[in-house]
DNA sequence: CCCGTGCCCTGGCGGC
DNA sequence: TGCCGCCAGGGCACGG
């Protein structure tokens, strides 16, 4: 389940193995996860384009080529694999971009990722980007507006987790943001509104050390072949069902809030 | 408008 | 060993 680290880390290691290269075809194997375009028009506005750069907006991937943007979302599951130019694709390779010297393809088992083409200038003001609210670390974060969002009738997970408020923290952080501020993660944000730089600092903490670590790997996610994250040992509560609290040794628990598995320390975490 | 639920989708895993 | 059903969840559609 690819976060901002992971997709900060994806961003980064194909900066570096696909930079300057140009897409010479595209092939689209299941249509429904380019958003904006049929699988023959993908490839004919595609085709001839230069990768000029990578960069990274919350947890979306935005590459600049020529004349386009290509936005794209991993979702749960989805990687970019490199393959050799004689090497077999697998059954989950979605979408293939056939390069100078290698192919890289977008893999995803469970198809729930997203690809958009927009006109440049067009990427960050129409939708799906617009409608993320702040990255925790943006410099011209508008802490007033966060804390007015927070007053909304919602659990503070469930609103760690609203990408228009701040844009960045999935599951797994949003956990380990709760730990960190010693909050229940079922508590309503209304309560925690008046800690809201202090929620804003543990979110930076938390997404800066793990994006310096590579990010997490948890169950199928790699950052790219080969590449796991070393943030995992460094969870706190997310994924330690049954193993002590590194601060007070109380067993984490796993429950249920905002619709999502959710791990937390029964102690620490009233 | 607000907020909760279900859906998309596949593979892994627990239970029998 | 094999099969069934549940679970994982980001973002969005939908409905009360």
């Amino acid at each position: 389940m690819p976060e901002l680290p992971e997709v900060e880390t994806v961003k980064e290691t194909l900066k570096k193995f696909i930079l300057g290269q140009t897409i010479h075809k595209v092939e689209v194997r299941r249509p429904k996860i380019v958003k904006t375009n049929t699988p023959e028009e993908f490839n004919e506005i595609l085709s001839g384009q230069k990768i000029i750069d990578i960069t990274r907006r919350g947890k979306f991937l935005i590459f600049e080529l020529t004349d386009v943007m290509l936005i794209s979302h991993l979702r749960m599951e989805g990687k970019y694999f490199y393959r050799k130019k004689d090497e077999e694709f697998d059954k989950h390779d979605h979408i293939i971009f056939y390069l100078d010297d290698i192919n890289l393809t977008y893999h995803d088992t469970r198809q729930f990722g997203t690809m958009h083409i927009k006109a440049k200038g067009d990427e960050l003001t129409t939708e799906p980007v617009s409608k993320l609210g702040y990255e925790p670390f943006d410099e011209n974060i508008d802490r007033d507006w966060i804390k007015k969002q927070f007053h909304k009738n919602l659990s503070i997970k469930a609103l760690l987790l609203d990408q228009t408020i701040l844009t960045g923290l999935g599951n797994i952080y949003v956990d380990e943001v709760c730990f960190r501020l010693r909050v229940h993660p079922s508590t309503p944000g209304k309560e925690l509104s008046h800690r809201t730089d202090e929620i804003i600092k543990h979110s930076v903490d938390v997404l800066n050390k793990a994006i310096a670590l590579g990010g997490t790997t948890i169950r199928s996610y790699t950052s790219h072949e080969g590449v796991t994250g070393r943030f995992q040992n460094e969870l706190l509560v997310h994924q330690q069902k049954g193993k002590e609290c590194t601060v007070c040794g109380t067993i984490i628990e796993k429950t249920r809030v905002a619709g999502r598995g959710t791990y937390f320390c029964p102690s620490c975490q009233k």
